[in-house]
DNA sequence: CAAGTTGTACGAATTATTTCGTATTCAAAT
DNA sequence: ATTTGAATACGAAATAATTCGTACAACTTG
């Protein structure tokens, strides 16, 4: 399978959700789009220079400013890291890891429909 | 509230799960449940000193092999990865989680039923 | 009791990740 | 044309996390 080992660090993730966001952006584009206040232009763009070194994003470099595209798919990349979590953190248990994330008030009613509706689609 | 920042790294992630499951648990017990072909005895211990530095464990040190007891609590500690996850990959929803651990194959037909259960039970 | 085994302590090396400083290039504006 | 501003490149410092080496203490057993 292509895309095999994706394992962006947190950093990293913080971008290519902008990137999945945006479509594509430039640097400061991603960067403005963080707003950190604890950190510079120049860390954000060593950070997009990684991912493109490790294959995640591609950049178009005709123009003086970059613009920049992720290359990894959103899809995959979230489920490589919630298979991770249900691996590392609830020994295996898909439904485990449900729960914990429903049981927290942070789902609204409205969600929780959703989800239902989800649920019945997968029998 | 107490116990408010808890963020066990990966590695300390490992050894609580283990405590968890085993209520308390020598360093060598650890160690062999975890069975880690590529790290040695002393890395497990010296994690488990960090935890105790952390307060994350507390231990008995009356006997020559201490024993080690977990004191942060399984569910908050897995609450709170969760929601950083829910923050940090799906933009706060937590449906979005969900969805994406379940469409994995991942869970069987009865665990897709439990949830169900715990839907209704939310409402 | 001496030798070997099992344990803790803890500094230090290694590795991973993030952050920054500075050089340089290019383009726009004066 | 010269200055200024915004961009990339990239080595290196700073920080975080893991792993190990080694010293030493406490049991075990021959």
């Amino acid at each position: 399978m292509t895309n095999h080992n994706i394992k962006p660090t947190e950093g990293e993730m913080e971008i290519l959700q902008v990137l999945w966001q945006k479509g594509n952006a430039t640097v400061r584009e991603v960067h403005e789009a963080l707003n950190k206040k604890d950190s510079g232009y120049t860390t954000t763009l060593k950070l997009m220079q990684i991912l493109h070194e490790k294959g995640m994003v591609e950049r178009d470099t005709n123009q003086k400013t970059h613009i920049y595209k992720a290359l990894v798919s959103q899809d995959k990349t979230e489920k490589q890291l919630v298979n991770k979590m249900i691996d590392n953190v609830f020994n295996g248990s898909a439904a485990r890891l449900v729960m914990q994330a429903l049981g927290n008030h942070t789902a609204s009613a409205d969600e929780i429909d959703e989800i239902k509706k989800y649920l019945d689609s997968l029998k």
